[in-house]
RNA sequence: GACCGCGGAUGGAGGGCCGCUCUUCCGCGCAAGCGGGGGGGAGGAACUUCCGAACUUCACAGGGCAGGGUGCCGGUUCAAAGCCGUUCAGCGGCCAUAGGCCGGGAGGCGGGGGCUACAUCCCCCGUCGACGGACAGCGCCACAGAGAACAUACCGCCCCGCAAGGGGUAAGGGUGAAAAGGUGCGGUAAGAGCGCACCGCGCGCCGGGCGACCGGCGCGGCAGGGCAAGCCCCUCCUGAAGCAAGGCCAAAAUUGCGCCUGGAUAGCCCGUCCGUCCCCCUCCGGGGGGAGGCGCAGAGUGGGCCGCAAUAGAUAAAUGGUCCUCCAGGUCCCGCAAGGGGCUGGACAGAAUUCGGGGUACAGUCCGCGGUCUGAA
RNA sequence: GCGGGCGUAGUUCAAUGGUAGAACACUAGCCUUCCAAGCUUGUUAUGUGGGUUCGAUUCCCAUCGCCCGCU
């Protein structure tokens, strides 16, 4: 598994997953995310992401999440494993490049407590 | 030449690294999948969902009603879809009373000109429009005004009367978006299509035009307000819903039917040993019911596949992130200038069954048309 | 993807095609030692652009924004 690789393994992608993680997860906040997580079976690291329609029209979501999923990949290593997470953009998130959306992620790393806890998964 | 408006075209280029999606080939793996190589991967509007077509399911003898839509005339334009024909790829034909485009006709509004002047009318220019019907019926026309829809008489004018008042009248004034068509002459007590001429209006005939309509002649003294993007009437069109259409596969649980009843030894069978759930009946052989297991069937949830790809084909939904160089453009500095350097920097917006048309958004550049200002001849 | 609906003062709502109102809020004044309450007064709006009409919040068209429903 290469380092930077993100497949649909990585990725939330049913129903009952996203489910799973809001009735279990808890809930984070920071200033421009709202964030729920939890932690799954399995090794795999998995990212889910909601962005409202009232953030702007089909080109800026698609902008954000494409942002955000980037963050997430390059910082991935960073976090524990098996861990399953909901990222949602406040309304107006000003988020509006990739050092803003890694801050974020950073920020929001720190304040839940997501740090990989030791166990490194060197590829 | 500058600026503005409208219409059209175009919608930055090349590369490195890290990723995503589809597809194909090779290798590994029981499989899920993993690794590697090759190839494809947003737009003129993909936006909007305003029209229409394909496609799908349901409904359907025939006719009508209701409902929805449509509305001057002529020409033209139509699909990488679909159907039909022919054919090797290709060509031809059919289908859009929706829309688009071009031209025309009556009409409204604004401006200019003409008939000496006003009004009407005529001509020209610009502009606007969903442009059948107001003697089929219903409804509504505020305020102002005397009167607003089988009209009315305030100030007036005329006659009678000393006056009060009575009668005639609809020219003039005034109100209003709209008040028994307009101008002139005659006529009259004063007036009035009361009479006449011209214009307007209605009807008929003739002529021109494919047609909407236009022109001419004759007749009628003039009927009668506006609104149908109010209800409505007439013409013509119209079965309904939409890929969340629709079709298929099918866990778990449930329902029905059938079969069977556990464990150890063992690779399997026989055999042997231990055990044999609950309730009822019993002639002690057994029978019935429940519970459990297995199989089949029905329906079809979670889920999946098809629909869904003639150069994208996803399904929490790919087409990206970042860096470098160049090219437009902007701005600042140096320079008389040519030029040089720094910083900055590319709009509107992203597929979700497909296709056609309309509408709207849009940086910079280019082209065309129009307007304003300025300069030269 | 499809089908519906709604845009009116700062807010919540009214208004047969005929001067856009009400409540709360806000401004000013009165009252009170002061505040609150009360009384009086005033300001503020038809999303935008066209069309029909003498006249449009209302009818029609386009556009912009918002809301709801359908697996």
């Amino acid at each position: 598994m290469k380092e930077f690789a993100f497949s649909r393994a990585s990725r939330l992608r049913l129903e009952k997953e996203f489910e799973a993680v809001f009735a279990a997860g808890k809930k984070t906040v920071t200033r421009e995310l709202v964030a729920w997580h939890t932690r799954g079976g399995g090794k795999e690291k998995k990212i889910g992401l909601m962005v409202s329609k009232k953030t702007g029209g089909a080109v800026e979501r698609n902008r954000l999440k494409r942002l955000l999923r980037e963050a997430f990949r390059l910082t991935r290593k960073e976090l524990k494993e098996g861990i399953r997470l909901i990222i949602y953009p406040k309304a107006g998130c000003a988020v509006k490049n990739l050092a803003q959306a890694r801050q974020e992620l950073e920020t929001l790393r720190q304040k839940a407590r997501l740090d990989n806890d030791g166990k490194e998964e060197r590829s």
